[in-house]
RNA sequence: GGUGGGGUGGCAGAGUGGUCGAAUGCGCCGGUCUUGAAAACCGGUAAAUCCGUCAGGGUUUCAGGGGUUCGAAUCCCCUCCCCACCGCCA
């Protein structure tokens, strides 16, 4: 949700961040309904503190000619009568037309906050202009020493590579037939080892966030309300993504959705709270279920473990004060601890600046990391495929548009002592089972096993090797 | 699923038609006292929104929506939520 006041203030600010991120907003349509709103809001408030005062000036007046009425004669009760409708009157031609105009109110507020949903948050302005993931901006790349994605597979390890889904099949990892079996299109069934590792690298990843970098371990409901998914930003553009279930009609009145990410959960946590600003920055790490209905994406990637309906993630998000500053910072250090743990990982990364094109509506920023995937990509000239950078975390930089909406908000002395919302920030630690993708095909060996990462033995009972 | 009881400010809790944005206590902020702290005492302490350059003023909000009334936290209707007990259950 952008602020209506900023919006009055700006237009302009905001057609052009819509214009840069491709989405259709009709800023103009917004400002008309917005001015005759307030007109009518300012005659309806105007005329009831009329009535107001009209009541209170009237209401022990007729009170005490009541309690006279019944000790009065009759001549006298006839006009006590006659006082009291007199009364009466007074407010009545007021309130048939505070009526017509908050009726008319109630008909404009919907549609005014169902046009202000759907305006995006205005890119930053250091972000680049693109119309999408081709306009990316490659930031820096990290690799182990002794293997660089520049340089074919072969030439460095000294054989071909399989890809993932060869050295799931033949190490009995995965089974997509009974995945698909039992769940339709891109399900899958993690089996021995392939389980193991993706217990490993979650487990992993969350502790690290946990102990090294003092987040705080939560839970969360992957079955939401609507208005969890309006308030975090997801709908309404992503309602095609999410799976529905229909509840409303078993008595409870709503329907519920399966979330794609943690970060609903983390970031509905304090929908409707007032936080006082001493207990910021709020630093949550969640492992949790994601479910996608990848609407749209009918034929992309339906092979493997890439794109998949349900899988786990963990995710981090930030929730600070209203601080462009403070946003920016978080937002390196969130990046940084990904870095940290791909490093520890040994997977080849990048990372790059989204342009606006593909920022989505919610975000001021993001960038987002590929790890390589010696498996994916084009085919060389052997008909081997040539490996691919392909995503692995998105970091969003959010500012207080998520907040906003959940009506979450910071109240302390960087605020004046007055509620502000929020800002917020989120970004994957780790997604698995894609993440097993460059994990097999980077590590492994020309026999056909996989060298399980130093990092991960802890979580494997010790053992090195897969295979 | 059944029965009963409830939803009031950051929290607890009073308030059953006007003087109620709402007693009181706790918490929090400021002050007095103190070498400092605690205690005690004094004062302050909801949000949203509109008008206004400011000063300031108005409106709304006692779970949500609708109704009765000149006037609703208070009366009526609907919805949601919570709690207790019973049933079922990983």
């Amino acid at each position: 949700m952008i602020d209506l006041k900023a919006l009055r203030d700006d237009p302009d600010r905001f057609k052009d961040g819509a214009r840069k991120k491709r989405i259709a907003a009709d800023i103009d349509q917004i400002l008309q309904i917005d001015d005759h709103r307030r007109r009518l809001l300012t005659e309806a408030e105007t005329l009831r503190s009329e009535q107001n005062r009209l009541a209170k000036e009237s209401g022990p007046q007729m009170g005490r000619l009541s309690a006279e009425m019944k000790t009065a004669d009759a001549g006298r009760k006839a006009a006590i009568e006659a006082e009291l409708a007199e009364l009466r009157n007074r407010p009545a031609a007021l309130k048939a037309r505070i009526q017509a105009l908050e009726g008319e109110i109630q008909q404009i507020d919907p549609r005014l906050d169902e046009l202000l949903l759907h305006v995006p948050q205005p890119p930053d302005p250091d972000v680049p202009v693109g119309a999408g993931a081709e306009d990316n901006v490659e930031v820096r790349v990290w690799h182990p020493p002794h293997f660089d994605p520049k340089k074919s597979f072969e030439a460095q390890r000294g054989f071909r590579p399989k890809t993932h889904m060869q050295l799931v099949h033949d190490l009995g990892l995965v089974s997509f037939e009974r995945g698909v079996k039992m769940s339709g299109t891109r399900s899958y069934v993690l089996t021995g080892d392939g389980m193991l590792l993706h217990q490993a690298v979650l487990r992993f990843a969350f502790e690290r966030m946990v102990m090294r970098n003092g987040f705080t371990p939560v839970s969360v409901p992957v079955i939401v309300r609507e208005e969890c998914m309006v308030g975090t930003g997801f709908f309404p553009a992503g309602r095609e993504q999410a799976y529905h279930i229909e509840e409303s009609k078993r008595g409870s009145g709503y329907d519920l959705f399966l979330t794609g990410t943690g970060e609903v959960g983390l970031m509905g946590l304090h929908q409707d709270e007032i936080l006082d600003e001493r207990s910021l920055p709020l630093k949550y790490v969640t492992v949790s279920p994601c479910f996608r209905r990848e609407a749209g994406a009918a034929g992309k990637d339906t092979a493997g473990l890439y794109r998949v309906h349900a899988f786990e993630k963990v995710e981090q998000v930030v929730i600070c004060r209203p601080d462009e500053r403070e946003s920016r910072v978080w937002h390196a250090k969130m990046i940084g601890f990904v870095e940290e743990l791909l490093r520890e990982l040994g997977l080849p990364y990048r990372l790059l600046q989204c342009c606006t094109g593909d920022l989505g509506p919610k975000n001021a920023d993001m960038v987002d990391i590929e790890s390589w995937m010696p498996g994916r990509g084009d085919a060389g000239p052997d008909g081997a495929p040539t490996g691919a950078w392909s995503e692995t975390h998105s970091a969003s930089r959010l500012y207080d548009f998520q907040c906003r909406r959940l009506n979450l908000r910071v109240k302390g002395e960087s605020t004046g002592g007055r509620p502000a919302p929020a800002h917020s920030l989120n970004n994957t630690v780790i997604a698995s089972p894609r993440v097993l993708i460059p994990l097999l095909e980077m590590y492994q060996n020309q026999d056909g096993s996989v060298t399980i990462p130093e990092a991960l033995r802890p979580y494997m009972a010790g053992r090195d090797r897969i295979g």
